[in-house]
DNA sequence: TTGACAGATCAAGAAATGTTGATATATTGT
DNA sequence: ACAATATATCAACATTTCTTGATCTGTCAA
């Protein structure tokens, strides 16, 4: 592959968009512990219920989180899916560096 | 360790939110394929070069890149020990996932 | 069917971020 | 010392995202 990210910039972003946000990565690292009912979450953010239901909502339309209605409970989980893409779409950054280097011309 | 992001919440939130926006992960993408300076690296974006000194500054501030000065010409590089770290961290949210279940005890 | 509760959605304001054009700083060649 | 070039910074505006409180929907139990 010429270079990791070319033709997907779009879902790139987004994922890395909705972890950009110290809130839902304190949901998220909830969430690396199992699936959980939003009410448990909840102690989570100091303050309102819409407020998480927001962040909850951001990560799902970013394919991080997956939810699950249960009767009245709504469960979340994380996605392993995309967690794992995003991991090797790091990774693979990492991989093709060094290499071509281009000499040193700059501006020619 | 209990929760991987748990003490890191900051710096993986600005590491994130550097990446999330197409502009910048455009601008990785050409470093991934080793150091570029900044002239070689405006026509990533259509538009001016104040902007490309923004995103540029965005990711380096968030420890993404590195930069270097070379006479009149600075160049850019990836900082391969923080996509080391994303890397891992993205990687330790899946490892963990699937362990408690904690049962169904939802709000008791 | 009514009441209570879990969760989602909506509207409006607050805050953060992206974008642009103008200007500043640093370095080089003359 | 001066002009030219590379890059950074600044101020102002546009856009996006976050946050809050109010309201709506769905499910259960009586």
């Amino acid at each position: 592959m010429r270079s990791p990210l070319s033709k997907n910039l779009e879902p790139a972003a987004r994922w890395f968009h909705a972890l950009a946000d110290e809130t839902r990565l304190r949901i998220v690292d909830r969430l690396s512990e199992g699936e959980q009912c939003v009410c448990d979450l909840t102690d989570v953010l100091g303050t309102g219920q819409s407020l998480l239901s927001f962040h909850l909502k951001t990560l799902k339309e970013a394919g991080i989180l997956r939810d699950r209605r249960e009767g009245r409970w709504v469960y979340y989980s994380l996605n392993l899916e995309a967690l794992d893409e995003m991991e090797k779409l790091v990774g693979s950054l990492k991989a093709m560096n060094g290499r071509p280097q281009a000499g040193s011309k700059c501006c020619e």
